[in-house]
DNA sequence: ATTCATGTTGTGAT
DNA sequence: TATCACAACATGAA
């Protein structure tokens, strides 16, 4: 499996899981520093997802995974090197390779709140967009890669959503008419749908309007900028993405 | 050999 | 004290 890290490939991530909820752990272990001994005889009661981490919740703990850029999770598949984090069962193995892991003490619902995962169903528009107030001056670009406000949020995903949106990246939250964020977060919840949907379907994902791209679908020159405070590059076309400052 | 990439956290300077 | 820019980390493909 390839790396996937933003939030439709964790829920593809999740579905793939899905075999071993419910089955007994016979052996955990990784290089990661969590108390994996803890695992061993305890069943997998529940998979499920915030954003871009993947949660594996046990009766009394849950551990928190996440693949930062690079991390890779194999199903019943070993690849060179050394396993971050892993967990054999009788029926198969999951197997992280620089991966995070981290055992959270207690239940999901103490730690996370749903309302501004793109993924959920508890997603809330409105409390998002009442997040967003809460960011005036702030680029939208920044503000859709801030992961409690827009959870799950990648590159691809911001730079994607933008452009169908209609949006400008470096527009200043504050002086977007609220007509347009409600049109950017709705534009949001589709593209993230769109890449959930191609990688369970073909297991890639590589059509995009902008990102990496030259030219946008309409013909017009795509920019493409680095932002210096974040180090990521935003893709965007000055012909279709108004600039509100 | 070098550069770049779907990400986050910690540190030192201001 | 708070904020900000950058370093650090980890891997594989081009």
């Amino acid at each position: 499996m390839a790396k996937m890290p933003e939030g439709p490939a964790i829920l593809v991530l999740r579905d793939q899981l899905m075999p071993f909820k419910g089955k007994v752990v016979k052996r955990a272990g990784g290089y990661e520093k969590i108390p994996t001994r803890k695992l061993t005889g305890k069943k997998l009661m529940e998979i499920c997802t915030w954003g871009k981490h993947l949660l594996l919740v046990f009766s009394t703990a849950t551990v928190r995974i996440h693949l930062m850029l690079f991390g890779r999770l194999l199903i019943n598949e070993r690849s060179g090197g050394k396993r971050s984090f892993f967990l054999e069962f009788a029926n198969g193995e999951i197997n992280g390779y620089t991966v995070r892991a981290k055992l959270l003490d207690g239940k999901p619902k103490a730690f996370y709140d749903w309302r501004t995962d793109i993924m959920h169903p508890d997603f809330d528009a409105t409390w998002v967009k009442g997040l967003l107030q809460q960011y005036p001056d702030t680029t939208i670009a920044e503000a859709m890669m801030d992961q409690d406000i827009f959870t799950g949020v990648g590159n691809k995903i911001r730079n994607e959503a933008l452009y169908a949106a209609s949006i400008h990246p470096l527009s200043r939250v504050g002086s977007i008419p609220p007509a347009a964020i409600s049109r950017l977060i709705k534009a949001t919840r589709n593209v993230a749908r769109k890449f959930y949907n191609n990688l369970s379907g073909t297991g890639a994902n590589e059509k995009f309007a902008v990102y990496k791209k030259a030219f946008a679908p309409d013909g017009s020159e795509v920019t493409t900028e680095k932002i210096r405070k974040t180090n990521r590059k935003i893709y965007y076309s000055v012909h279709k993405q108004a600039l509100y400052r």
